[in-house]
DNA sequence: GTAGGCTTGCGGCAA
DNA sequence: GCAAGCCTAC
């Protein structure tokens, strides 16, 4: 929250207006623009569609439109509504306005993502939907132990319906604008025999009771707002003269909504909304995103312009080739053809077959050293992958060739355990009704409270219809508690207070919105960082992570420590803990050279100068449980996905399928990936591996294309590899054990033969090391071993010796 | 109440 | 292959 509108209302000296000569023709910014992009830019007025593909300029289109609309005063910045669906999207556009219009930016309240805008409304007009303004926002997973607490209280079997499972079909309803009341018959089915609606109805309760909301309902209550609220919906109609959106084509159902009641002010016809994005790259349908939104865009608005940015430049043409002809084989489009603009075809883009992801990642480590002997510094290569596992086998390769890797979108920093929990200590500092945090905390580290002392909790709260803080403190005075959870809970209540006298030593925040801060004049006597580390130093959380022996305590502190430092950055706790509940990215330290390994999803929108785009197999890519899900629809997002993946190279591409590959913990042969045929052969160069194993082709039978040469089973190969591929596939077939090199690899295999063991027979135990079998009963051996006594163990994890 | 061992299940992942 | 969650034994 820097900056407050208001004030920003007003003209301000030497800010904006001056920035740029005095109505001159041409102003600078608009140099350099190609003719459609100039058009994009300039046409300010009415609704304007901007389809633009895969490095055309897109972010450089939507800047320099926001730019020219301050420049020629169309609007002041805090009139402009602009909505990204990232953090990062947010933060670049901001950055990229700033270059272009010096300190105006600043004064630019209403950039930012979808649910950031919505919360700053909500927060604006909370007593209308029924929170107060400080409500919280919650995260996945307070979200799941809500749900797992109301299912309890349904009497509902966790086991047979998932919290996880509920929170993510909630998700989706949310995402298409629906209330408990609104939500299909079909789906009502879905979950708990049909007891759907009151499920969802008590959460909504639930939320509302604890003042908070998840991310879902930052729209959903922002939509409900503006329908029950006319005037208010009024106020932001003369408010926002123009609209701007990033990446529509992600825009789910519950965010067109918000856009369209939010651009009525005017008749459709004449509504400034300017959506920008590319149907080709929407690949997040299994999140909610509907093309269609895109697709309909000239039907919603009627008389509205479409310009198509064509002309890329990023790309070779080869490249470029490749790509469009793999995407035209989507019918749900609205068609594009790219043009590079750079001007050699350049190299072409290479298919390499490799016997299975080891291989893969040798030959993709290979290359890179090659790469990097030639001059090429590993930042500007990437490998995209379509699944997370899929990253092992390049770490462990990498890590054994001493080549620098950084791993983009792992596990979420403010995900992580340690930060959540050290969160949960500063959100029940900042409001000790925070229940849910409460929850997390209490035992952490271990204090003796366990499930029982927990339960005795929930009922008092319960019977006095109070927060558990206030419950516990009335309990403490009783007898109800044994007196060592007694003594234990008074201490932390105590500490809990005493923390919240300190944070009140440090300046007040929120009032922001209306009042104009006075700078300067409170003092701060403990900042919130430092109340941060005092806090987790006296709750002992700190010293639970210092004690811990495993591997990865030393990260976590390191963690805690970034986590308190990057408080210093905000003025007060509760805008830092504003800011965490809608923001997930760290900074990634980008100061080493180091090649990127990430999804395919999280490569969208980035470029590298060469990109390995590895296991093109069917089943992995396209996902066979897309396409189980979705069917064509979830093909052709799947498609999209490699349409991406191509076009994030400007100058090197090289797609690599192997033949076997491990999954779910079974070696299984693989099949070529559909999307090799769809390349088209002048642009593509195949290069096979040679290697000792296979080398083969591609086999398989991905339907009649040049990849589908021979059978690879129907040849003369009798290397170990080949054999073993053999006897995978025939394996397969007769859902038997699935063995490889002898190892049985498939689960409770009891199939009556007894176990391969005999009693009394020695046998070796990674864990527990060598022993004597006592007895067998199907699978399961019980072993006395020499250094670790008797134990019970399955037979697949013993080896003879 | 906790630790360790086994079972199970498995996609992409913003806010 | 691996992690999260469950169950059992202390």
């Amino acid at each position: 929250m820097a900056a407050e509108p208001q004030r920003l209302d007003r003209p301000q000296a030497g800010s904006i207006t001056s920035q740029f000569g005095r109505g001159a023709a041409a102003p600078d910014y608009l140099k350099g623009l190609n003719e459609e992009q100039r058009d994009a830019v300039l046409t300010t007025e009415g609704p304007l569609l901007v389809l633009a593909g895969a490095g055309t300029g897109k972010t450089r289109v939507l800047t320099t439109r926001i730019a020219h609309i301050l420049n020629s005063k169309k609007a002041w910045p805090s009139e402009i509504l602009s909505v990204t669906f990232t953090n990062k999207a947010a933060r670049e556009m901001k950055e990229r306005i700033g270059a272009l219009v010096g300190a105006g930016v600043e004064g630019m309240p209403w950039l930012g993502t979808f649910h950031s805008i919505g919360a700053r409304l909500l927060r604006r007009h909370a007593e209308l939907v029924g929170l107060r303004s400080d409500f919280t926002i919650l995260d996945t997973d307070d979200q799941i132990r809500l749900i797992k607490q109301l299912l309890e209280a349904a009497n509902i079997d966790e086991k047979r319906w998932p919290a996880r499972q509920f929170a993510g079909m909630m998700d989706n309803w949310k995402n298409r604008g629906q209330l408990p009341t609104d939500v299909s018959m079909a789906d009502r089915s879905a979950f708990a025999n049909g007891r759907i609606p009151e499920l969802y109805q008590q959460y909504q309760d639930r939320l509302k009771t604890l003042n908070a909301t998840d991310f879902g309902d930052l729209l959903l209550l922002c939509i409900k707002l503006f329908r029950e609220n006319p005037d208010v919906l009024a106020e932001y109609h003369r408010r926002f003269k123009y609209i701007l959106v990033d990446e529509y084509q992600d825009s789910n159902v519950a965010q067109y909504l918000w856009l369209r009641l939010l651009a009525q002010g005017k008749p459709a016809p004449e509504a400034n909304l300017c959506v920008v994005g590319d149907d080709d790259q929407s690949i997040y349908g299994w999140r909610g995103a509907e093309v269609d939104n895109i697709l309909r865009f000239e039907k919603d608005f009627p008389g509205a312009k479409v310009i198509r940015l064509e002309r890329n430049y990023r790309s070779t043409s080869n490249i470029l080739k490749a790509a469009s002809h793999l995407i035209a084989n989507n019918e749900s489009r609205l068609g594009k053809t790219l043009q590079t603009d750079v001007g050699e075809p350049g190299e072409l883009v290479m298919v390499t077959s490799v016997w299975d992801s080891d291989e893969e990642a040798r030959q993709v480590g290979e290359e890179i050293e090659q790469f990097q002997r030639q001059g090429d510094a590993l930042n500007s290569m990437a490998i995209l992958v379509r699944a997370s596992h899929q990253m092992r086998a390049f770490e462990e390769r990498f890590i054994t060739l001493g080549l620098n890797y950084r791993v983009i979108g792992g596990p979420r920093f403010y995900e992580r355990k340690e930060v959540r929990d050290a969160l949960a200590y500063l959100r029940l500092v900042s409001n000790p009704n925070d229940d849910l945090a409460f929850e997390r905390i209490v035992n952490t580290p271990k204090r003796g409270l366990g499930d029982s002392t927990l339960q005795i909790l929930y009922d008092a709260a319960r019977r006095q219809g109070t927060s558990l803080t206030t419950a516990v403190r009335t309990l403490v005075e009783t007898e109800e508690l044994k007196p060592k959870q007694r003594t234990t809970l008074r201490q932390l209540m105590d500490q809990f207070d005493d923390w919240a006298q300190r944070a009140q030593a440090v300046p007040p925040e929120d009032a922001v919105e209306t009042e104009e801060l006075a700078p300067g004049i409170v003092r701060r006597h403990t900042s919130h960082a430092d109340l941060a580390r005092q806090v987790l130093d006296e709750s002992g959380y700190t010293e639970m992570w210092q004690n811990d022996k495993s591997a990865e305590a030393e990260g976590r502190l390191e963690n805690l420590k970034e986590l308190v430092n990057s408080m210093e950055e905000f003025d007060s706790l509760s805008g830092f803990l504003e800011h965490v509940s809608l923001v997930m990215d760290r900074d990634t330290g980008e100061a080493d050279d180091a090649v990127s390994i990430m999804t395919l999803h999280s490569a969208k929108g980035l470029e590298f100068e060469t990109v390995f785009l590895p296991g093109w197999e069917e089943g992995l890519f396209p996902s066979q449980r897309t396409l189980d899900e979705s069917g064509r629809a979830g093909l052709e997002e799947e498609r999209r996905l490699a349409y991406v993946g191509l076009t994030r190279a400007r100058k090197r591409l090289r797609v690599s399928v192997a033949q076997n590959r491990l999954t779910h913990g079974l070696w299984q042969s693989a099949i070529p990936s559909r999307f090799l045929d769809e390349l088209p052969a002048a642009a593509v160069e195949v290069k096979d591996t040679g290697s000792a194993y296979g080398g083969y082709g591609y086999g398989g039978r991905s339907g009649g294309g040049r990849f589908d040469t021979r059978d690879p089973f129907d040849s003369l190969y009798e290397t170990p590899g080949w054999q073993r591929a053999r006897a995978q596939a025939s394996s397969r077939k007769s859902a038997g054990p699935v063995t490889i090199d002898g190892d049985l690899v498939a689960r409770s295999v009891d199939d009556g033969r007894g176990s391969k063991y005999d009693v009394g027979e020695r046998v070796f135990h990674l864990k527990f090391g060598y022993g004597r079998i006592e007895q067998i009963e199907g699978n399961k051996l019980t072993i006395e071993f020499e250094k670790a006594g008797r134990k019970k163990v399955l037979e697949s994890f013993v080896q003879k010796p």
